[in-house]
DNA sequence: TTGTATGCGTTATCAG
DNA sequence: CTGATAACGCATACAA
């Protein structure tokens, strides 16, 4: 059974081929009889626009490439699948197309970007996990490639003068609502285990801990003792907690910079202290401690939204001004839990 | 700076387009002395074929669709993430693109399966946990698209008269091998946490280690006590590990179908017995556990072979023909872990 | 509002 | 072994 064409539509309808292209593409110049009556045939034969044909023609992929990152070694590994869900979920409804690619490093990505661009497969890209000074981000830049980055640049101005468009969570205000939530639960002495600096988002993430205890009445001298720094893991987050209360004595509680971390200290606390995290992963669902979630459903609108530009459906071409703010900071929220598995049983 | 085509790689080459086409897709009809000018003249230019164009042409998009998984609940969602990066890897070597769906349930799937190849954005697909009667499989035979499966189709003869193309971990020789190796270091009472039958991933799995148990001289009715069956989660998993306990006494260790049963009975266990996992999530990684790895990239590169071979592909290495069998039976292995995170602390 | 003609970049056919 | 010609399905000026 061939795929019935344009043609086909158009012969079952009585009309020319141009009349049922104009019905698809611009309506409003078609005679609402004639539309009716075209749009009939199309259901009839089960037409679809061919979609090499189009993209042949209009010389836009209508596809988001995006990579898929190796690093899964994370506890918080699921939130790029998450994200890829709600990417993939919005862009549909924007009759956008998600189309997969690896990369072993930044050079090899930016190969890809070569190869699939100049074979028109990807016409715009979403990055995730940017960092200061990417090369991958630049080279886009000089060859003039649509593309939105979830994760600030971590440039000067990101606000008001970004080097691109981008799409963030906000970090601080996350921990600074963990902390707050902490603080109002009657605890006093909160403790932060957080990644080592400079990290954009570790040092963000801080920060929110820090004016949050600021605002508590603790000074920073008195600060210092209460957070301790460790690169990512589940033993390091057990073994930060023992420093941290080797440094500071007793701790009421601890915010953590991600769930692994959140795990470690955890299974390192025995129930002492309740823990709070970053990302809700399942882990944190499981295993009923609080966590910060990410509304990646928000993130992925917002890419979209700074993609398609005002007129959404497609990826606006290079050139073409993005009225509004060119980046969104998106507001997480604290999932509060209450039922800690792995504290509250005794043998 | 415009695309170069295949016109300007002619003129550059001084040859004719069609030339440059079979140096591109036949390059042995061509002289090599030509040929060779031909792709300096690529080179130079950084010509890639347009991939629309070519699909427009050949009424193939080279392109395979898979659907993204909303259930990412369990721990075990990486799963899928790491089964993505690999099929992804391994499509890139075939020049093959990855792209993704989303759907609400199986019939929205279908509703997916027909847009997709209507427009011909996709040529074939991917799916991933099938079951018995599924509606998708049969719709995708009845319209005669090319498909493979990630999970048998659980039919009367799976192995000899499919149903349709699939690759499947084998789930049975993974317990049985966790089962021996917990015998061979000398436990004996070795219990199972796994799901409610029928089930047949379950059901395979609670095989691997009835048959390793009864090699090791159990009857069938002393090993009733010894097995349990709970729905997919942490909590369930600790639950499970207490209703074992309580109906068969003492266990020297537990063999779980899945990383979130094995963590829910390692937090009940504490430490009294060993907990082997499946899937080797990070979480088991994390926490020092041991667990089943399911070879993904084998996984992968099975689909990627009989799809290939389905739609008349290309032949895999040195001219080797595909092998006849219309599956991949993968065998995972045991990954042992002998440093558990959460048991081997005392305050 | 509708129809006609043309080309997007590629490959297949079939002639030299 | 090479080169001219004809589609593939669609969309857009332009003419009616």
């Amino acid at each position: 059974m061939r795929q019935s064409t344009i043609l086909d539509v158009a012969r079952a309808a009585g009309v020319s081929r141009q009349t049922v292209s104009n019905v698809l593409n611009s309506p409003g110049r078609v005679r609402p009889a004639t539309r009716e009556r075209v749009q009939r045939a199309i259901a009839e034969l089960a037409y679809r626009p061919h979609a090499s044909a189009r993209r042949l023609r209009t010389q836009k992929s209508s596809t988001i490439g995006i990579r898929l990152d190796p690093m899964t070694d994370g506890i918080s590994g699921s939130v790029l699948d998450r994200f890829l869900h709600a990417l993939t979920e919005q862009a549909d409804a924007k009759r956008l197309r998600v189309l997969l690619f690896t990369a072993k490093d930044p050079d090899d990505e930016i190969l890809q970007f070569r190869r699939l661009t100049a074979g028109a497969d990807v016409d715009a890209f979403v990055l995730t996990s940017t960092f200061h000074g990417d090369p991958r981000t630049e080279w886009l830049i000089d060859n003039a490639l649509p593309f939105v980055t979830f994760g600030r640049p971590w440039g000067i101005d990101d606000m008001n003068d970004p080097k691109h468009l981008w799409v963030d969570v906000d970090g601080y205000s996350g921990l600074r609502e963990a902390t707050t939530h902490l603080l109002g639960a009657g605890h006093r002495r909160i403790g932060y285990i957080g990644w080592p600096s400079p990290s954009g988002t570790g040092d963000d993430r801080r920060r929110g801990w820090r004016e949050a205890m600021a605002e508590a009445g603790w000074s920073e001298a008195d600060l210092e003792p209460l957070h301790v720094a460790t690169e990512e893991g589940v033993a390091q987050g057990a073994d930060a907690l023992h420093r941290l209360e080797a440094a500071a004595g007793a701790i009421d509680a601890v915010v953590c910079a991600s769930d692994s971390l959140a795990l470690g200290a955890l299974i390192a606390a025995r129930g002492r202290m309740p823990v709070v995290g970053y990302d809700n992963t399942p882990i944190a669902a499981s295993l009923g401690f609080s966590s910060v979630e990410q509304p990646l459903d928000k993130v992925a609108e917002g890419i979209l939204e700074l993609l398609t530009g005002a007129h959404g459906g497609r990826v606006s071409r290079d050139g073409e001004q993005v009225s509004d703010p060119r980046h969104r900071l998106i507001a997480p929220h604290l999932v509060v839990r209450d039922a800690p598995v792995l504290s509250g049983e005794h043998s």
